[in-house]
DNA sequence: GCCAACGTTGGC
DNA sequence: GCCAACGTTGGC
């Protein structure tokens, strides 16, 4: 089991609009690095899904649901897509600002290379901050 | 709206 | 293969 974290501008399309459809299909990605973290995704991967720009917090845990395949969205074939299905929304959202004073959260890559938009995530990282959604 | 950080492109 | 120029992302 791995655990990712994926950003989302949610005025294009965020939580909300994964929940309406059951079954979000992240597609759009043209980063290399991030690529990479989408191909090395497998089924029931968890993910804590990020809204970037607006809220700048983590909102919700999914999963996994369909590993790689190519991108609808690209005609050059170079670019990979997955399935991600929405688990559940925290309780509270946890902030990046947030994130940034909790010192077992520093080495985050959130906090560290804002600008990768899928990230791996260690598990520690991954339980810290859903306990902090609870609180 | 600005700007820093980073990735990508293209000239050499 | 290096590096400058440029474009994009995303926090503030």
């Amino acid at each position: 089991m791995k655990y990712w974290l994926a950003k989302s501008e949610p005025d294009v399309y965020g939580w909300d609009d994964m929940v309406k459809e059951k079954e979000a299909t992240w597609d759009g990605v043209r980063n290399y690095g991030a690529r990479n973290n989408l191909m090395a995704m497998e089924m029931h991967d968890k993910v804590l899904i990020y809204h970037s720009n607006i809220g700048k917090e983590v909102v919700g845990i999914a999963e996994v649901s369909k590993e790689h395949f190519p991108d609808p969205s690209d005609h050059t074939g170079k670019w990979a897509s997955v399935k991600f299905k929405p688990l559940r929304k925290l309780k509270k959202p946890v902030p990046l600002s947030f994130i940034k004073t909790v010192p077992e959260l520093k080495d985050m890559v959130l906090v560290n290379n804002t600008r990768l938009s899928v990230q791996p995530v260690l598990e520690e990282e991954f339980e810290k901050i859903v306990a902090l959604s609870e609180e």
